[in-house]
DNA sequence: TTGAAAGCGTTACCAT
DNA sequence: ATGGTAACGCTTTCAA
């Protein structure tokens, strides 16, 4: 800028109004330097430009692992709702590591961007970022709660869908129901189990620990699992899923074990292609799309920039006024036949 | 950090040393520093140390959508590429249009990101990165190549890839084959068809351009395109479809118009549940996750960061030295026979 | 309409 | 071992 202030003969201030087209400049000297920026490729540093005006534009986005279809999904909308009011978004995946979300968490923070979207690792604890909020980074989280910090929150109605799911087999008969969750320190695996509970105690069913796996979802363990489950006394005559990847472990772990056999299925997520395989899936489905878009609209509110946020558009779950508390919005979920879960028990089985 | 130092009582460069964990100070001075750290709520602007160093250790990662299953597997391992290199990626999605792309990628570049990882959308030119890449900043493309401009690129063989599925339903006795590709101004989608082509040619059968639908990948206009298909005097006994939404939306609209009479099919790209469904589909898959690594390292090794490439993991493909010529590599895909490639024609189709 | 100087938060260089 | 000063590339403030 320097240079270009120098080739057309002009101040460094005028060069600044021009490449910012700021009014008070005479057309023949903006044309002048204009034509300097062209000769020297001049290009302006909006990080330098950022670090003087205190903004930086740009958001951080913490998940689990952007190649999940959920928060692949999820992200997209995030970076829609971002690029509408152009900030940029810093992405990175966690792995379910509570280290490396804090890391991340982190490098956003120091690279001073203005909010922060975060899906908590599984174990994670979020004491780390009291001071980044407390310096003025708004933060929201997504999916499942911060634990050890008050903060803007957006959920999926897990417990009450995982409730409605599980009632969905009883009232297709169903006693004996198996519940395949993730390992159980993470908040929505926990939720959906207890949803799980309350489906079977609101029908008067014995609630069986041996029914019951939270583990992490990898296809060998989950074979096993339901080799273990078949092999009980009395085998379950359904399974409850509790997310979309071990409900693609457990359809192809039975795929491989009992061909033409289908268990009844409800799984928790909508997953691509869940309509067209055989038998269909039923699932408790969630609204990606809708908590990315949502936590984004919080935050964006948060920063100050409820303009951007169309008022059209906008989750009517955060419509209401903003006050200086946290907010906690959860989002209805919505169950879907598809004939896996209307499958009725083996005659037999009572 | 001038704060910080008036607490302690010492130089602003006394409190960057400490900060840095440089050598040079004293034990109870630096006990001095960190305390007043401590107290003052003292987090390093990382954008500001990065103006002065001249390096912004970012890179920016522009894809066509994050939501897109191949794409987000893409992101995922640019992702652990760069985390492993302290780099913080900014991602966007273009949504194959050109403007969007132009606009991110420029985006990144004014905030002086040292590199660019690019999947171009369709119909979408280059030269303006010239400038960019003259500047100093490296670009690599992905999936496909840049336009107008001369830039190191990954690719995976599409024609190739295409040739061997076509081929392959060939071999089990189709003549009439259908490609339903997306709109040929997009690379990828151009070369898969004249792989098709390729291998009609080399079996002798002619090519009949009723049977070549290339458009954007819309589910009605994919089940309109089935039909005018089926009601053709000598109607397609194959299906050869050119990316992983085309294929879904194929699959779903054949279950809906003519459920239990499956034609033949081979999709290029690999999908979840492509093994599940019934039959389960043949596929030409690509390796995702590699063509995101591979792009992602050959990028480290343009910006001087050879060392963060693990000799032993990295790519055979881009092992060598690298030159000042931009680089081509293009990745093998791999045929996947899973029954609905082997389902051979009707009789009397011959 | 224009520009000089100060400042954003940091690091580099050179003294002390 | 420590610190002052300049500089990174820009915007803001204020004066001309």
């Amino acid at each position: 800028m320097k240079d270009v202030a120098r080739a057309a003969g002009v101040g460094l201030k005028t060069v600044s109004r021009v490449v910012n087209g700021e009014p008070g400049v005479n057309e023949p000297t903006a044309r002048r330097v204009r034509s300097a920026i062209e000769q020297l490729g001049y290009r302006r540093n909006d990080s330098a430009r950022l670090l003087r005006s205190g903004q930086t534009a740009s958001i951080g986005l913490v998940i689990e692992d952007v190649a999940d279809p959920f928060y692949s999904v999820v992200t997209r909308a995030v970076e829609e709702v971002a690029a509408r009011n152009d900030l940029l978004v810093f992405t990175g995946s966690s792995d379910e590591r509570p280290e490396r979300e804090r890391r991340l968490g982190m490098a956003f923070c120091a690279r001073r961007v203005e909010g922060l979207i975060i899906v908590p690792a599984a174990g994670a604890r979020h004491e780390y970022l009291a001071p980044e909020l407390a310096a003025g980074v708004a933060a929201v989280f997504l999916d499942r709660p911060a634990v050890g910090l008050a903060a803007d929150t957006v959920l999926s109605a897990n417990r009450e869908g995982a409730r409605t799911g599980v009632a969905h087999l009883i009232a297709h008969g169903h006693r004996r129901i198996a519940c395949l969750g993730d390992v159980a320190e993470i908040h929505t695996a926990e939720q959906r189990r207890q949803g799980y509970r309350d489906a079977l105690a609101a029908a008067g069913i014995g609630h069986d620990p041996a029914l019951e796996v939270m583990q992490a979802p990898r296809i060998e363990a989950l074979a096993a699992a339901l080799r273990r489950l078949a092999a009980l006394p009395e085998p379950p005559t359904a399974l409850f899923t509790g997310n979309n990847v071990t409900t693609a472990h457990a359809l192809r772990a039975l795929a491989a074990d009992a061909p033409g056999h289908p268990l009844a299925l409800v799984g928790f997520d909508d997953f691509p292609f869940a309509d067209l395989l055989t038998p269909a899936v039923t699932v408790v489905a969630q609204d990606p799309a809708r908590l990315g878009r949502t936590a984004a609209e919080l935050l964006l509110r948060r920063l100050g920039r409820a303009d951007g946020v169309d008022p059209a558009q906008a989750d009517p779950l955060i419509a209401a006024e903003l006050g200086a508390d946290p907010v906690r919005v959860e989002l209805p979920t919505r169950l879907v036949p598809r004939g896996s879960g209307e499958i009725p028990p083996p005659p037999g089985t009572r």
